[in-house]
DNA sequence: GAAATAGTGTCTCTTAGACATTATGAA
DNA sequence: TTCATAATGTCTAAGAGACACTATTTC
């Protein structure tokens, strides 16, 4: 920031949220119907603008319509990227500072004119969204290699060969079962629950944990990966 | 101020920029007297108002900051975060979007109000400039440990040892030689230009190299790190 | 007991770092 | 020849993955 020059131009700044989930062992992307124009009726990333009297930062702005659009409360949320320029709204030279939220299925209640898409199968969507989807994507992915990124898309509780075909769904290949083990006991990252979850039916039942207190909001790293 | 269409925000954007530089092994932040108000007359980050006339987006904001108030051309530039709030700069609810540069010595000619700080020996900074420089450094420090992009510190040619050295002096910690060269030649980013440096003195001299072209702009990644 | 999945033990192959050795120029 | 640093060879320790084996439930 510095001297000015002249008058402020005329800039639309908006916050625009990628709500990823997993459904049926596949990432989907929330989108909302816009209910004003431009591009009145189509799906679209749920966004908004700022409300300076309201909003302690663009974050703050993010949650807010995540409450508001999408009826989500308590997300992971991290600041994606910032994208702009003269092309991408038609009203416009514009900013969207994008976010990126991930939720798990039971976060994400029924709500009006809101929709899952798996995101292998995106059509056309408005303004850039597509490239801020594809951003989210690539950055869910890439810290899903080294991170405890993906137990936020879990619940509350979950076992370790669900929250191993998480990562597998999400980095899209097999993960060898017993470095998997070993990495997410070095990371610290979970708590066994006493008592055993039930799956399906005739075999043995698997031991469900929690995350770890210190990373509820903060994410644990793997320091060689995986 | 100019209020003029009532739903959106009255919010300020404009671009900062974090640029780095090596001097004597040591990361230094380029900082340029500010002209105007607020903070007339105080170091800050090169920054300025997206000229929407003008700029493709805001990299191309950026881009025309450092030529016009740095006198850099060609740096490395990747965007940061964007940093936002109602209490980081006096004017009000404020929007900036951040990049970090890397440049060499020599990319940086000596320019009116600017001056090179070590980023240990950074003093107060007016508006969140001190966190802006905090998010580079973090960010710089952590690609470091598994990209190639130490490299834009350096002059068009270097040796290995100088490489490492500028490694080192980013991450504060020494290098296994035999692991660097190893990576180094793993990555496929360098190679050789047919003549050999000689440093100061009485010892054998090292092998220049320089960046190959896929790696100018692109960054190369190491699977497991370093 | 059969079937099915959970969980663990262990071996091997790969990789990273420590150390040692050779190379090459200047004084 | 000595000195200083460049460059490389090699051994060892740590880590990751493959595989196999045990455990525990339902039917």
């Amino acid at each position: 920031m510095n001297q000015t020059e002249a008058p402020y131009p005329q800039v639309l700044v908006s916050v625009d949220t990628v709500v990823l989930t997993l459904q049926d062992d596949a990432l989907h992307v929330v989108l909302v119907r816009r209910s004003q124009p431009p591009f009145e009726g189509v799906w679209a990333l749920p966004g908004g603008y700022i409300h300076a009297q309201e909003d302690a930062d663009a974050q703050d702005s993010a949650v807010r319509v995540l409450r508001d659009k999408v009826g989500i409360a308590g997300a992971y949320l991290e600041q994606l990227a910032t994208f702009s320029g003269p092309a991408r709204d038609p009203r416009g030279w514009s900013v969207a500072i994008a976010y990126c939220a991930l939720v798990s299925s039971a976060q994400l209640p029924p709500h009006d004119g809101v929709k899952r898409v798996p995101v292998a199968a995106l059509g056309q969507l408005p303004f850039d969204h597509h490239a801020i989807v594809a951003a989210a994507l690539a950055r869910v992915r890439n810290k899903s290699q080294y991170s405890s990124l993906p137990v936020h898309l879990c619940g509350e509780t979950f076992t370790l060969p669900q929250l191993q075909q998480v990562y597998e769904s999400i980095l899209g290949e097999p993960l060898n079962k017993v470095s998997f083990r070993r990495k997410m006991d070095e990371m610290q990252l979970l708590e066994a629950v006493p008592g055993a979850m039930r799956s399906g039916g005739a075999h043995r039942p698997a031991q469900l944990y929690r995350v770890r207190a210190p990373f509820q909001q903060a994410l644990a790293l793997s320091v060689r990966g995986l």
